[in-house]
DNA sequence: AATCAATTGATACTTACTGTCAGCACAAGA
DNA sequence: TCTTGTGCTGACAGTAAGTATCAATTGATT
């Protein structure tokens, strides 16, 4: 739970880039924590009938574009956001509960770097989701545990 | 060039299952040929204007639910479909000609029995996409060669 | 050739998202 | 503290990908 902090760093970002910090970006991004399994753009809209649907995508692209949100392309379903730490990760989501999170494994970075040797072309970046199934998790970790 | 057994090959698997071999789903199937670097829906209508565009739609799904058809969430754009071989494999997207190639390397398999290993939860499938940059590749290999 | 379910095209609809625009609010300066 | 200007907002209309419906047609089977 780093919640009061995460906003904070949130609004934090937003005000160095010159971008207002304003009430319903606020009530966005402490919704966003409260659902850090991730959202869908409807059910944010759902949740926060006093901001505008508009509102809530421009809201969604703005976070994205400062790095603290990511969309997830579900296939067949409505695309999901979810908050995110800095940096370069990934996703995994589970088949069962839907629950996203995001993994950063000096593993894939490694691979990364053997597939640049072995295609020709340059790679410029990436992009790898994980599909899990939770409910055969070994349940002294797993991070999904009582969502079902 | 393997086009007239790819679509001979194509049909027949629709054949096998059931489903019928029309004149919609012929031409589809040719232009998708045509296309290997990938085409979106919408262009796929314009190029078959004697197709209805519902048609378009329900012959990719069909495709793509036999396998032979992987559709590719561009960030931001419309959907590339691209026709595939059969079996596991994956996408690199070029960044500066947006040519879609499926790529399959056995790297990535092995990096994703490592990574199952490394997380709780049991992984039940991936999804990786590459995204490339033709321009700086070795131009021996290059398969985008004369796409720019 | 006859049959009949699978398939088709036209149309309307849904859903995710964007463009527009007048009005509001907030930060900064007079 | 009043003013001013730009950023933001909500309402609304529009776009684009894809789906549902349904009567008409087609094509594999007899």
């Amino acid at each position: 739970m780093i919640t009061m902090e995460q906003r904070a760093n949130l609004m934090a970002i937003l005000g160095e880039r010159g971008y207002r910090i304003t009430v319903p970006r606020v009530m966005i991004a402490q919704l966003l924590e409260q659902k850090r399994e991730g959202i869908t753009a409807h059910a944010l809209c759902e949740e926060l009938p006093a901001v505008g649907r508009a509102t809530v995508f421009r809201t969604l692209k703005l976070f994205m574009e400062v790095g603290m949100l990511c969309k997830l392309d579900t296939m067949g379903g409505a695309p999901i956001y979810s908050l995110c730490e800095r940096g370069h990760h990934h996703h995994s989501v589970c088949v069962v509960c839907g629950a996203v999170e995001e993994f950063r494994l000096a593993t894939i970075e490694h691979l990364m770097r053997a597939i640049s040797n072995e295609i020709p072309e340059q790679v410029v970046g990436h992009r790898i989701e994980l599909h899990v199934d939770c409910l055969h998790a070994d349940y002294k970790n797993c991070l999904h545990k009582g969502k079902h």
